[in-house]
DNA sequence: CAAATGGTAGACAAATCGGTCTACTTCTGT
DNA sequence: ACAGAAGTAGACCGATTTGTCTACCATTTG
């Protein structure tokens, strides 16, 4: 495998399981069986190496957003699917998404919190496109009325974030209650 | 005032507004402007302060939740009265909360992962006390059939979880349609 | 063949981390 | 008045941090 992606990804399921700040760039190589030279060669920082890595978790998290909830047909069908697909990511059934713990970007952005830094507009932005995907494919069910497309997309939206929270501090990964 | 708990209130704001990794023992004495034996003195460790830290913010948060949800007749009431008084949060209106950054005990667990930390522990009791705050809010309103309790007392906790995080992340501070 | 590229191991630097300690001062309670 | 607790400034310690650098090896490419 090309040693710029096999240090992606093991700096990601670091960072993911363990946090940014907790996890130093010697652990990185180390556990990924590669020089520091190497490692510096690919990423010129370590915030680089994390941008690089925000960048392929939201291009795989959207991937299987978008995969999960394709078959659709009615709100309430897409609801329930969306609620779904992130239970089965809370039980760790996901397999490209890794063992279950939390959000990156929510768990990200807590440790970056200035807002002008590129790591926390990277965590905005995912935010934003998987808000997108969630407008996008809400408007596309039959019986989807336009005049309540932006508040219900968004309803959706803050429900999914709440779930996620609560999935990985208190430990539900289950919300049968919501799809009613 | 209390060398102690200046320390305390100190550490709480750096912590809340940057992170806990990235405020260091020797910040948060410099911005006290007190002598680092002083802080040795009250508390072992940066850990212990820390646990000290979310004490004092776990009291005053859901000191000002039960104020902010004590009048309270039917649920529409009390989920527009939550929903307000988040949205008051968010906008950094809420002298006793400091400026909005978030949920500081959602910031905290996502830097220390490990669930049998205590300071991870703290964070989710935390929540569920919140969570029981609502159900019992709830339960005396006129119009909840208490067969219902527990699943809308999760809905709301899951809505109010969600508006943080949007908060935080992409800035939305209100939430008109929530309040159907 | 020669040169460039990408790789290795690891020493090294400068800064910072949490935490300890000495020496001294100030406050407080009996 | 006196003892002890609580405070000060800051030197110091060992560990760890990110990041640079040397010296060498392997592969590929003009």
């Amino acid at each position: 495998m090309d040693k710029r992606t096999h240090i992606i990804l093991t700096a990601l399921s670091l960072f993911y399981q363990k946090g940014i700040h907790s996890v130093g760039i010697n652990e990185i190589i180390s556990v990924a069986g590669v020089a520091k030279k190497t490692m510096y060669h690919h990423f010129a920082s370590k915030d680089e190496l994390l941008l690089a890595c925000l960048s392929e978790r939201h291009n795989r998290f959207l991937n299987w957003l978008t995969h999960a909830t394709s078959k659709l047909t009615t709100v309430e069908e897409f609801k329930v699917a969306l609620i779904s697909c992130h239970e089965a990511w809370f039980n760790s059934e996901v397999t490209e998404l890794g063992d279950f713990n939390g959000c990156l970007f929510i768990n990200t952005a807590a440790e970056f919190a200035d807002p002008t830094s590129p790591i926390n507009q990277a965590c905005k932005e995912h935010k934003m496109a998987v808000q997108q995907l969630i407008k996008q494919r809400l408007s596309a069910c039959n019986n989807m009325e336009s005049s309540q497309l932006d508040s219900h997309s968004h309803y959706l939206m803050t429900l999914v974030e709440g779930m996620i929270c609560q999935a990985k501090l208190v430990g539900i990964k289950h919300f049968p209650h919501l799809k009613q």
